[in-house]
DNA sequence: TAGATTGTTAATCGATTAACAATC
DNA sequence: TAGATTGTTAATCGATTAACAATC
């Protein structure tokens, strides 16, 4: 059972089921069962069983799922089995720390331009790479198929800064801005605003003792 | 109807609902519907009066809320009118910019205390905090009445600050390592991992197709 | 009063989990 | 063969949405 419309919390899992697979692999592990992979991550194994096979029979019945075929079929499904041109806008500091990020290379994401709209900044170097100035973006995201833009720029500019990337033909955005971005259906906006992260847990700290109560 | 046991789903609302009233507050906007305001998120209404109601009456049947008073209201509810000290944990690129990132304050998080493990960064100074040795992790939490811990060192090395800071005591944990954290039910861990967001973008990218035929 | 909008119940929708035949 | 574990259907659970009486 191929394709259908696969649900958001689904996907969501997937890079999950990838990062723990990972860990396995390092500690040579061949085969992992849906049981485990539950044990690890606190997940149902019948939901992990269903989510795969949203995408093919990747297991064996009596065995469970050989590690390395199903790292590199999650890869397949996520497409990050070919490298993803991303650019970084915004060379502050939160536009550094992810430009030094090397993680980003062994998922097959690659920073591969940083902009900036403040003047000093423009020429300054990151990690190798040369800051351009904003009115290169929609020319370099084509040049170099680019297909992901990182916003790290302040709130007040995000919108402004999105529109030139949608204006560029991006595809997707990840925003840490904080603030809420309006963009055609085509393109994907995920948030990475942690502030949100932070609040969020703030509720729970004085919360617990209802928490308990279940 | 106060206080039932309210969802994951709702905690996670409330900071976006904060996020626009506080966008609306600066356009001076008085009062706002249930209407508007899922207009301004993308929600539904109902989800949105809903949402409010767990907590009290905050609106008036025929008007609306008031925006003040219900930033107040959440405010109180997300537990963030009183300031909440937090420790970050790894000097290294990330956690820098996460300090510098000067949102917190604005919502009465506050980092008080930086730690590392390398000697190398011990005794250096970042946004006028000096980052500590580990060894001073469990009494600096109790001396300054921390409650977050904010981890940013690399992912091998995530569990055992998190043990750490467990040991010491901690409330909740908001984790960038891209690791799953073991925790006992009564620490809070909360992830932000944006190297997850960036894969299940990646996703969207090829499947567009799909997405579109709903 | 008429129009607008809440708070809340009931209906719907979708996601998670249990159960089990198929089979390695 | 006996034990383990998948893929998948059916049952359950929970979250979202529609609808509407109450009321500003």
């Amino acid at each position: 059972m191929k394709q259908a419309k696969i649900s958001d919390a689904v996907v969501k899992r997937l890079p999950l089921y990838l990062q723990v697979l990972n860990e396995l692999k390092v500690r040579e592990v061949k085969t992992v069962s849906s049981q485990e992979l539950g044990h690890l991550l606190d997940f149902n194994p019948a939901q992990i069983r269903k989510d795969l096979a949203y995408f093919g029979d990747f297991g064996r019945k009596g065995i469970g799922y050989e590690v390395d075929y199903l790292i590199d079929k999650i890869r397949q499904i996520l497409k990050i089995d070919q490298t993803i041109y991303v650019a970084l806008i915004g060379a502050g500091n939160l536009g550094h720390a992810l430009c030094n990020y090397n993680k980003y290379s062994k998922d097959n994401m690659q920073i591969v331009a940083v902009f900036d709209s403040y003047e000093g900044k423009v020429g300054t170097k990151i990690n190798n790479l040369v800051v351009q100035p904003m009115d290169e973006l929609a020319d370099t995201i084509k040049k170099m198929n680019i297909r992901i833009g990182i916003i790290t720029v302040p709130a007040h500019e995000a919108q402004t800064v999105a529109n030139q990337l949608i204006e560029g033909g991006i595809e997707g955005i990840l925003n840490f801005a904080p603030t809420i971005l309006r963009a055609p259906d085509e393109v994907r906006v995920q948030h990475a605003d942690f502030t949100k992260e932070l609040l969020s847990l703030a509720y729970y700290l004085n919360h617990k003792e209802e928490e308990n109560n279940e």
